[in-house]
DNA sequence: GTGGACACC
């Protein structure tokens, strides 16, 4: 928005005017525009309506580097329009490491380079591998305090608990610092960062310190690309950082560190060359660096539950989805995987095109089971109510707990639990937000995140809008809650568990342990209950269920048959259910052979490549103690 | 009996 803006003065025309601008809850665009600034998810729907994109003759993919999702997917269908459109122009601008690979995607097109406008930053590597990189990086951090001229210091750590942890070190060793000297010593203002921090705090790390004091801002990779602090002069970089793996087997994500790339390092180091000539203290020896780190990182598409972009290629007609010409295909586990759920779900008929149900799926920008949840929403007569817990379970947890304030949280979050449902529970807190007129100082008294509650408010009325041009009749079940558990159930049968001891249960299908979270609403029912669906699941410390609601079995085996059977009905019924469902599923493996066979013909070459990447963990054999990835036991 | 980088539709 800030460059549209900038542009858009200097074309001397008001914003949403010659120029504007499109985001996801605003399009400050008008009948005039002829710029248009919008993200990659924006213009990602926009050729689901017009696959062509005849509204446009050029296209700008900026920081294509950075590989979201988004932009992975529009890559090959940008390709294909610039193969039909001979007044279409495609540029694509990127870090300059990437430029070859991005040049040879599209047909072998010429390269640009634009030098940048960066100071040059001075690089320090760790002659041997730190073992405490929280420690390591405070001890350089009060190096450069004590010894090196003025200019602020960022440190890059992987998460909230870390930042927490640097913070108080910090502060700590500053405190003893000061008592223990004589003389008068500069000060240091330090100054956490992460997504989740409240925007107040967040909006300190802007603000001008006071005379003669240091900045020293400790953050996640929020900083390496969504936001940028002039006057940075040191980086410290850990050279880790958190990334979401999706497992298809397991159908779980998990959250793990893993070293940076070699590009996201550059990046990181980089920060320090915006006000001046800058240094980088890499906590990492520089063999790491060569030898260890890759190179780029591994796209979002190769780790992520492709049933989105399954679902929005097949409305795209792209029949056969091994084919597409991705510019790092995904593991052809997680394609396969993400289509037989949304065979599961009902999206995809026996020979893998969308069914009416897809087709209706499509629509909204969700999740299929969230989208599948929504449409059961309105089958069953329930869509208020579950428009509300999806908007709640498109946001991070609102559920604030400090640590210092743990116990008073906890009780403030137990005032809104509904006994049989955490999805229940989610929607209980927004009715009573609704109820408080949306206020801001409600939440804080109860414990709740404002910003995470008001972007729930955002999704759930752009859903409504769709909801509305789809024609949907907005109906409520209110307060029969049992046809909201239905619909849940009805969206999320893949993810039935069965109780085995109190808080442990298994998977029906998979016998996959999962765990009750101790923060679940479900704890207090007393005995836990029989049967749940959940979320999604999420490995930490154990495998737990994040969201879960208890469901009666005979709706297991009647909202998801493809899986379940009431044991006592009529044995040959049975039987013949089950012929049916081994003949859809011969079908299935069918079509997915196919698809195969069609890909390792084309894909030969590519593949010896591509498995580099996706063996994820992707780290060369022989890694020193300074690389080592949590194991993922399978 | 306790979690969770970051964007985005």
């Amino acid at each position: 928005m800030s460059v549209a803006k900038r542009v858009s003065e200097e074309m001397e025309t008001e914003l949403g005017e010659k120029v504007g601008y499109a985001i996801r809850f605003e399009n400050v665009t008008g009948p005039n525009t002829i710029i248009k600034y919008m993200t990659d998810g924006v213009l990602l729907r926009e050729t689901l309506k017009d696959s062509d994109l005849d509204k446009y003759r050029v296209i700008v993919m900026d920081e294509a580097h950075e590989r979201s999702l988004n932009t992975d997917v529009l890559f090959g269908i940008l390709k294909k329009v610039v193969a039909r459109r001979r007044d279409f122009k495609l540029i694509v601008t990127s870090a300059t490491l990437n430029a070859q690979k991005f040049s040879h995607f599209f047909a072998s097109v010429p390269i640009y380079h634009i030098p940048g406008r960066t100071f040059p930053v001075t690089t320090l590597w760790s002659k041997t591998p730190v073992e405490d990189y929280v420690e390591g990086a405070v001890q350089q951090a009060m190096r450069i305090h004590i010894t090196s001229p003025p200019g602020d210091i960022l440190i890059f750590m992987t998460g909230q608990d870390e930042i927490e942890a640097a913070c108080y070190v910090l502060a700590e060793r500053m405190e003893q610092m000061v008592s223990s000297s004589k003389k008068a010593f500069p000060k240091l203002l330090i100054l956490p960062i992460y997504s989740q921090l409240p925007a107040d705090l967040q909006a300190k790390i802007f603000q001008r310190a006071e005379d003669g004091a240091r900045k020293c801002i400790v953050a996640t990779n929020i900083a390496e690309t969504s936001l940028t602090v002039d006057g940075i002069l040191y980086v410290i970089d850990t050279g880790y950082g958190k990334m979401k793996v999706y497992n298809p087997r397991m159908g779980m994500d998990t959250l793990q560190v893993f070293p940076v790339s070699r590009a996201a390092a550059d990046q990181r180091a980089g920060r320090a060359g915006r006000t001046g000539p800058g240094t980088c203290c890499r906590l990492y020896t520089e063999s790491a660096y060569l030898n260890e780190m890759l190179p780029s990182p591994v796209p979002e598409i190769q780790r992520t539950n492709l049933g989105i972009v399954v679902l929005l290629l097949k409305s795209l007609k792209v029949d056969n989805l091994l084919d597409f010409d991705f510019m790092d295909p995904p593991p052809q586990d997680n394609i396969l995987n993400s289509m037989y759920q949304l065979w599961v779900l009902g999206a995809l008929n026996n020979v893998g095109a969308l069914t009416d149900l897809g087709w209706k799926m499509v629509e909204f920008p969700l999740d299929p089971p969230l989208a599948k949840m929504l449409l059961m929403g309105e089958q069953l007569g329930c869509l208020k109510e579950v428009l509300t817990i999806v908007s709640m379970l498109s946001v991070p947890s609102v559920f604030f707990r400090p640590k210092d304030r743990a116990e008073e949280s906890d009780a403030a979050r137990e005032r809104f639990f509904v006994p049989e449902s955490d999805h229940l529970t989610l929607y209980n807190v927004y009715q009573q937000w609704k109820q408080h007129d949306y206020r801001g100082d409600w939440c804080n008294d109860h414990f709740l995140h404002v910003k995470g509650l008001r972007k729930a408010r955002e999704v759930r009325s752009q859903l409504l809008d769709i909801v509305k041009t789809l024609k949907i009749s907005l109906t409520t079940c209110w307060p029969d809650t049992d046809i909201v558990r239905k619909a849940i159930c009805s969206a999320y049968f893949h993810n039935a568990a069965r109780l085995k001891g109190v808080g442990e249960y298994v998977n029906c299908r998979t016998g996959m342990p999962c765990h009750l979270h101790p923060s679940s609403a479900l704890y207090g029912m007393g005995a836990t209950p029989e049967y749940v669906v959940y979320h999604e699941l999420i490995l930490t410390t154990k495998e737990y269920m994040q969201c879960a609601t208890a469901v009666e079995p005979q709706w297991l085996a009647e909202l998801g048959p493809m899986f379940f059977s009431v044991k006592e009905s009529d044995k040959k019924k049975q039987k013949q259910e089950k012929t049916a469902m081994e003949e859809e599923m011969e079908n299935l493996k069918k079509m997915q052979a196919e698809v195969e066979r069609k890909q390792k013909q084309e894909e030969k070459e590519k593949l010896a490549k591509q498995q580099q990447q996706v063996s994820m963990p992707g780290l060369k054999k022989g890694s020193s103690t300074y690389l080592r990835p949590k194991k993922l036991d399978l």
